[in-house]
DNA sequence: GCAGTCCGTCAACAAGGCTGACATATTTTG
DNA sequence: CAAAATATGTCAGCCTTGTTGACGGACTGC
């Protein structure tokens, strides 16, 4: 049933500091591999990852202000900035002026933004189709599960609030 | 018996993009948060993510060359090499002639250095605990195994030999 | 009207990747 | 033995992406 590798738990041995030394280490290799994905495509144009982050969460909340990209990224305004700037000026990112407050900028892709997205998200999103398939369901759960249990208890509820539900 | 919300798999929509997706999020938030644990401690002695990292597979290999540090970690010797050379000087790690081949230079830890990486580690140690604790070992399996299949084929073989078995 | 907020920007800096060029010692090979 | 290959270290310079600090302009809310 269960495909092979479950782990080296033979006797279930609670957490033993050998266990969690894997789960360390299959965190920084999986997350180096999963990450590779997009780089091929954005250093042809001249990007780097914080682009690629930036697209992607403006994807994900059209209209989000700034201060929301910030606190979602958790970077400084100076960084995002510098990224937000370039992609401004490259086409990708419309950003206009809020109505009701006309001091914030609302952010969102243009056609062309929306086309780089989905170019950069593509290869990672088939990375995990294929591996969750390779994986199963259950192991999908698990793997989703634990990933929830590893984010900081502050934050946890509005990261599982973005990430789950609220489309804008 | 599984803990709550197992995935947005009601009636399993074999992958579709919003459940990829949700896992590229939760693989963001949570590998930021995993990584920011060890960074207070690496602050305080002048040090950065990339010392913790040699520290780390030094740790698991002892006796590694160089070149084999940098087959592990997958970046330059000069970029290895600086911090290399100020865990070295900051007496954190020992470097050896090779016996057999002394073009070659062995690197082990030094009290200092294996106290630092058990510093280091810890947190993340504790936060995995919890995080599989929590999860539940069918989860913590899944978890694995996800991670596993999200690796590159060419280097799986390599990447699980090192973390699966391999002491040095 | 004024304090505070939101946004953008300038300047400077650091970590940690990268490339390219080269030196040195040592081992391997022809 | 001479030459080539290997392992390591080092110099110099570049890039991305994070950081602080300071400041100005536009706007809102009280």
């Amino acid at each position: 049933m269960a495909p092979p590798d479950q782990g080296p738990t033979p006797e279930m041995v609670l957490e033993s500091d050998e266990h969690l030394r894997e789960g360390i280490e299959l965190m920084f290799f999986a997350y180096r591999d999963f990450t590779s994905d997009p780089d091929a495509v954005l250093a042809e144009r001249g990007y780097g990852r914080a682009h690629h982050r930036a697209l992607h969460f403006i994807n994900r909340k059209p209209g989000v202000t700034v201060a929301g990209l910030l606190e979602i990224l958790r970077i400084t305004k100076q960084s995002l900035n510098r990224v937000l700037r370039q992609l401004v000026e490259d086409g990708l990112v419309r950003s206009e002026e809020g109505r009701s407050d006309r001091r914030q900028r609302h952010l969102s892709l243009t056609e062309a933004g929306l086309a780089l997205e989905k170019a950069l998200s593509e290869p990672q999103r088939a990375r995990l189709r294929r591996a969750f398939s390779e994986a199963g369901p259950e192991a999908v759960g698990g793997f989703r599960l634990v990933l929830q249990r590893m984010l900081d208890e502050g934050g946890r509820e509005a990261v599982l609030r973005l990430v789950e539900k609220e489309q804008r």
